[in-house]
DNA sequence: TTTT
DNA sequence: TTTT
């Protein structure tokens, strides 16, 4: 009942998406994002550790993110962790974790540029998952078909 | 710009909720949340420290508050913090900060009850602001106004 | 650089903690954790959705776990994502995800108790990670081994 | 009990940092930060809604604020909701909410630069209350007198 | 004004 | 008072 999965994501992009359309008008993007810490160990040295995330995203999301997001850009990022199960060649269960990403926003201002997308100022930098809450995170012009989103 | 301003809080509720039928179909609900934490000082000696929330549902999500809260039940609540704005009687500017909820959770299970509402079994304890996404925070049966929230 | 690895779960346990003593003083607890939502299909039939994170604390907490949670419990988890990497029998590069446990909270007051231990009422409910923040997430009176996690 | 109070901002500076040395080694940096969210109204016009936040960080933390924030500048914050009492002069309750900082991180790059402190690179960008949690939310050098923070 |  |  009742639960919340909830995953807040801050870091750079590894690569450009890689966006798929899919059957039925779908679109889903795959972004590997890294998210780095830093500290210091017992020695006083620092020691840098980076996670990788697989994150997924759907709809009129996965075009916006087609369309401004490139490899190196800082994002953030909101979501919910999603496992996928399936069994290999040998019969194993496998499972792979994703992040579905709801919202993200692009930071940073002009770190990438050169051909700033006028479009970006109407709504692009910041885009949030179907049926966006008006007073939250509001979409652009996105009409995304993310009902259609087979989760 | 493409900010985010997000609270989350998990706390106990100080008194029934307080609701309020507007005109054009709208609805208001206002909960008072304590948020408390205990720590040990530097003497050795627990203190515990209480911080009160003033919350603030609209819509559908003011409806199922009123069905359901009650004093002293234990829920989790995102949304995001707003400031009011305005003069007062002397002419001096006041500021009253709230927080308006996009979501809550009822938690516990039974804590309360005694005429546990079926309904509760039935999505009720989720609710979610209007236009809920699909799959992160879906909400019941509510057909809320939520359009025409006058934030 | 700077980057933020956050996630957030408030769901229920699928099991008691398994609880490893290690070498050199150490404790590890894994738990299984089930985040359900539910929502309408387009049919308007309610579906449920349940997502299971393993979960993974150290030191104290992983003490307060084995203590205290029992499967069935509700809990309230920060904590942020980890990928285990290794390499198979035949050489193929496996990966394992886990959510490394910051904080957590047991909710719900009295949804299991029969031998509710005093000890709870003292600070136990509420456990953070080694080296408490004074005043964010107080810890009880752990005094953990979290110096010597091997993270 | 065992609450939670927990706040995340992602915004831009109005102003540079003030800071205040206060007696026995204490140091507080007050921050101004804007999250502005954008959405079309009904209309389809874009309205853009900025929220004005009142930041307060302690220690170290407060140090790392004077010698690298910068009005304009882009950061990503965690911290709690912390509401201050008084009486006012003619015998009012009044309050004021802060938001007491527990983390936080310079996003952007180089958004300011000019003279990027080389310090900069090693760790200043992401600051962390007291007792850094050795895996999450790392400090640098800091050695904040955070202990004895008035909360 | 809640909860433990 | 920020940013786009």
């Amino acid at each position: 009942m009742a639960g919340v999965n909830k995953v807040i994501l801050l870091g750079n992009l590894g690569a450009d998406p890689e966006v798929k359309y899919l059957e039925g008008d779908n679109v889903v993007a795959n972004l590997r994002l890294a998210t780095t810490e830093s500290y210091k160990d017992r020695n006083g040295n620092k020691v840098e550790q980076t996670e990788w995330h697989d994150l997924e995203l759907w709809g009129g999301q996965a075009k916006v993110a087609e369309q401004y997001l490139k490899k190196g850009m800082q994002i953030y990022v909101e979501g919910k962790i999603k496992t996928d199960s399936w069994q290999d060649d040998q019969g194993q269960n496998r499972k792979r974790v994703r992040i579905r990403v709801l919202s993200f926003t692009m930071l940073g201002g002009r770190q990438d540029s050169g051909s700033a997308p006028p479009a970006m100022d109407q709504g692009a930098p910041q885009a949030a998952a179907s049926k966006p809450q008006p007073a939250s995170t509001p979409a652009p012009d996105l009409s995304g078909d993310d009902d259609d989103l087979p989760f």
